[in-house]
DNA sequence: GAGCACTGC
């Protein structure tokens, strides 16, 4: 009878909507699994009957999506519209199909449209993500115009904190964030039949984790369709990532614009050091002189530039002419004052946010500078930075594309024709740039396997990688697995194996960074949950504090109303405290706005606060963690009243009590943000970092000894922003649990060449020793066996830079064993050298090749790169550098001038064979699309054509 | 003595 039943429900299950057929799958598995001791024959009857019921209903809905899907109207006026038919038979024959157009080719709208016309949409919805949330709200509603329905039926769209999708729609425009988010519940994305992935080129982290787990999925869903579409020429890398996935270029509708650089003449004219900002003045002059017609945007890279350049432009009185700051951290009053309509033109002066975030309609001149600030971590310090860098020539040409959609429009580089070729073409993908702590918890929680074997496309260095597992480990979020005995096969292999601890799994849910959500796990056993987690929300949103630049002395008066003298955090605590307060009493928007502009805080970023700790509580009640603190409520946290000064005794004990366990909780995430004072607001940090207390902190001018913070990161110097004072004792028990995998305290000082620390742990001390010293070397005079090391390390380093990777070189791990095993005990320098005198040698110290090679590279590759390069009549040095995105990446050759005429200028066009199949890659997509298409796939050609160069 | 831009169960 069950059997019957099975094949019953099995011969339907094709007729079902793919969701309802995994799942019901998934429950026959079960039910084949079970025998009838285990679940009672009513049971496994109730169980039937629910999966027939769900699969009939399923039926029924799926017959109905494919009689009633939305009806299509398409736009001739669109180019892509042009290419319909092609791209609807495309979707039909292939399972991934990368789509290229650039702006104004309507992509975006259409693609999702065509799906429907291919048939998708049926089995599942059609999922398309977009990398902001405007962006997926904007696109949802026009699409639903389109289609002459209202949004929420046929069209809708998810983003954070708003869900405005109907049970029947066929297309689901999201953030990346969300469907990445869906992964959690819906492994398969089973929900989709096809999803599109759009401004790929974007390269976030989002996007490129989301292409990694569908290119997994595709082998396992031979049903889903992936469709990723790109606004750059760079389409080859996203095609060869998907086994050679065709292609399909779909032209923009733009019209003409007229690019003029700077010359070389030009940017040395008069006195020779001219800045970007006086370039820029000059540009808008010329502009200005010519014609009163058409508003200018003009590209700066940091907010100080632009209040220099609008400082210099007003300065100028122009007739009729606006000047407007745009910069993210604007608030949002001014930010909007850029697309009011004006009679006189508008002139303005923006960061990045107007390069892709911000699209200012009616623009007819670009001014480039080419610099923006990027955002860089460095796994070896842990440091974020943000320095001023020139940007790609994609990036200088989504720039250029800012004007020119309504009428032809002008783009004036401020820097030479050869400068802009000479840039990298793309902008180093996120991945790359990023602290992988997140993405790596993330894979571990979803069982997605090594990370050294996920499909990338742009794989992350090693040492990036095991930085993320470092800080995990830290954080105590992963355990690794104990391995009886490592076989030979399992050496071989390059990353350990690690699993989720418990506060791991709690942590993976959590939509906050890893260090916050550890937080919130301490702050819970700490009993001040509810304190912590506003702080936690409060650190994962832009400040809500705003400070216009005019009115900067009242806004520090208000502000310093909610001011701790030993917190930052307390701080913020006080104004969410403060709102709340007022709130209970106030209880309309409008007063609450009132009260926001007043106090100069942003009543947006305070909704998005009080969102996400909405949601972190949430996360935390469903794990059944509870505050078992002393009934303090969110809404009133036990925090000293504002201006209250006479506090009495208890209240004071109580307000030292709630401080420490806070930052106890703080501690516990930010432990290697942790330093100590050296002089008035500079700091010792860990890692040898110095860090200088911001200025807008509360602690300026008046931190004592030790202090935490949440962020370190530099911009004109290492900046340490929301800050606390600790004591120095809390950091014991902490630091217990923990202490294997933290460097900082006790500390290494260089200078004494010895751990100091408030009480000495020998064994921690010896870690830290041979970390600090001999590890990272940090160390005044090297000693011999050091010496010897580090030119074996160089030297394979070097053989990296040449071969262009990052994983021949064993990691620091496996350094950091060779010389524990030996020196055991053993935590100076003293005693170092009195052990090595007695040993009478220091060759046990001394590495060999195979302590450090992972693997041997190829030498017919290595010979691919040669150490010297004859060019004409001499031979020369071959420099390697792999850093994609520098100015030195690839191999750079140092001519004297006096030679320089001895070298043919076309051999310096090709240096190295190692390199030549790139060159030709990047030559071949600089072709006419004519030539370029007999050319496909690009890097095969490239491949073949390199081969066949003889040198 | 002063910070690019996005995003999430």
């Amino acid at each position: 009878m069950k059997n019957d039943r099975i094949k019953k429900i099995e011969s339907l299950l094709p007729k079902a909507l793919c969701a309802d057929r995994q799942a019901v799958r998934r429950e026959i598995v079960r039910l084949k699994r079970f025998k009838t001791k285990i679940l009672s024959d009513k049971n496994v009857k109730q169980k039937f009957i629910q999966l027939e019921k769900q699969i009939h209903a399923s039926i029924k809905k799926k017959s109905w999506r494919e009689k009633n899907p939305p009806a299509l109207t398409y736009n001739p006026c669109l180019p892509i519209t042009d290419k319909k038919n092609e791209i609807i038979d495309l979707i039909s024959k292939n399972q991934v199909l990368i789509i290229s157009g650039e702006t104004g080719s309507g992509k975006t709208t259409q693609i999702p449209k065509f799906c429907i016309a291919a048939g998708r949409g049926i089995d599942g919805k059609i999922g398309c993500t977009q990398p902001r949330r405007i962006a997926a709200t904007t696109v949802a509603r026009r699409i639903a115009e389109e289609l002459g329905e209202e949004l929420g039926k046929s069209v809708g769209y998810k983003i954070r904190f708003k869900d405005k999708t109907g049970g029947d729609a066929f297309i689901k425009i999201m953030t990346d964030g969300i469907l990445l988010a869906e992964t959690r519940n819906d492994k398969y994305l089973n929900e989709y039949d096809t999803i599109i992935v759009d401004e790929a080129h974007e390269r976030s982290l989002n996007i490129d984790f989301i292409l990694g787990i569908l290119k997994t999925l595709l082998k396992k869903r031979k049903d889903l369709k992936v469709i990723i579409t790109s606004a750059t020429i760079d389409t080859e890398k996203f095609s060869k990532a998907f086994d050679n996935a065709p292609v399909i270029e779909v032209s923009g509708r733009m019209y003409p614009v007229d690019v003029q650089y700077f010359t070389i003449e030009q940017e040395s004219e008069g006195s020779d050091e001219r800045t970007h900002v006086e370039m820029a003045a000059l540009a808008v002059d010329k502009l200005q002189k010519k014609s009163l017609y058409g508003d200018i945007i003009v590209f700066m890279p940091t907010e100080q530039d632009i209040r220099e350049t609008c400082e210099i432009l007003e300065g100028r009185n122009y007739k009729s002419a606006i000047i407007l700051p745009l910069y993210a951290r604007l608030s949002s009053s001014e930010q909007s004052k850029v697309f009011s309509r004006l009679t006189g033109r508008k002139i303005i002066v923006a960061t990045n946010i107007a390069e892709t975030s911000i699209t200012i309609p009616g623009i007819k001149y670009v001014i480039d500078t080419g610099l923006a600030r990027i955002s860089r971590y460095t796994p070896r310090s842990r440091t974020t930075s943000l320095p001023v860098v020139p940007i790609s020539r994609s990036s200088a040409d989504q720039r250029k594309g800012r004007c020119g959609r309504v009428e032809n429009g002008i783009c004036i580089r401020l820097y030479p024709e050869q400068d802009f070729l000479s840039r990298t073409l793309f902008t180093p993908p996120e991945i790359l740039r990023a602290n992988l702590a997140e993405v790596i918890l993330r894979m571990i929680a979803l069982k997605l396997g090594n990370i050294e074997d996920f499909p990338f496309i742009d794989r992350p260095a090693a040492r990036s990688i095991r930085d993320g597992f470092d800080l995990l480990l830290e954080l105590g979020a992963i355990k690794p697995v104990k391995r009886a005995k490592k076989s030979e096969a399992e050496k071989s292999k390059k990353s350990d194996v690690f699993l989720l601890t418990e506060k791991g799994s709690l942590m993976a849910q959590m939509p906050v960074d890893p260090r916050l959500s550890r937080m919130l796990i301490e702050a819970n056993q700490e009993g001040c949950l509810n304190e912590v987690a506003i702080i936690a929300s409060a650190l994962s949103i832009q400040d809500p504090r705003e400070r216009p630049v005019e009115k900067t002395q009242e806004a520090d008066q208000m502000h310093a109303l909610f001011r701790d003298p030993l917190s930052d955090f307390i701080t913020l605590l006080n104004i969410w405290k403060k709102y709340h307060d007022v709130r209970q009493k106030e209880k309309s928007t409008s007063r609450m706005k009132k009260f926001c502009k007043k106090h100069y805080l942003s009543f947006k970023r305070i909704r998005e606060w009080r969102d996400i700790h909405a949601q972190i509580s949430t996360v935390l009640q469903g794990s059944g963690a509870r505050d078992q603190g002393s009934g303090i409520r969110s809404q009133g946290p036990g925090i000293r009243d504002l201006g209250s000064a006479k506090a009495n005794n208890s209240e004071q004990e109580f307000y030292s009590k709630q401080y420490e366990v806070i930052h106890k909780s703080i501690l516990s995430g930010f432990l290697s943000n942790i330093a100590v004072k050296k002089e008035k607001n500079i700091f010792q940090a860990a890692k040898g970092k110095e860090v200088m207390i911001f200025p807008g902190s509360g602690l300026f001018n008046k931190a004592k000894t030790w202090i935490v913070a949440a962020e370190m990161v530099e911009t004109s110097r290492l900046f340490a922003r929301t800050v606390a004072d600790i004591d120095s004792r809390w950091l014991e028990a902490l630091g217990k649990n923990q202490c294997k995998y933290t460097y900082l305290k006790p500390h290494w000082e260089r200078s004494r060449g010895e751990v100091v620390a408030c009480e000495q742990v020998s064994e921690e001390a010896s870690e830290i020793f041979i970390r600090s010293a001999l590890v990272e070397g940090d160390i005044r005079e090297p000693l011999p066996f050091m010496e010897h090391n580090r030119r074996l390390i160089d030297e394979i380093s070097s053989m990296e830079n040449r071969l262009r990777k990052r994983d021949i070189l064993t990691n620091e791990e496996d350094i950091f064993d060779f010389y524990h095993k030996k020196l055991e005990g053993i935590y100076d320098i003293r005693t170092l050298k009195q052990h090595l005198k007695k040993r009478g040698t220091d060759g046990f110290l001394r590495m060999k090749k195979d302590d450090l090679f992972r693997y041997f590279p190829d030498e017919e590759e290595l010979y691919l790169f040669p150490d010297k390069i004859t060019l004409g009549t001499n031979q020369f040095q071959c420099n390697y550098s792999f850093e994609p995105g520098s100015r030195d990446d690839g191999v750079t050759i140092k001519v004297p001038s006096a030679l320089a005429a001895t070298v043919p200028a076309e051999s310096v066009e090709w240096l190295v064979p190692g390199l030549y199949s790139e060159k030709i890659a990047a030559l071949i997509k600089s072709l006419p699309k004519d030539y370029r298409k007999q050319l496909v796939p690009v890097a095969n050609t490239a491949d073949s054509g390199s081969e066949q160069i003889h040198f």
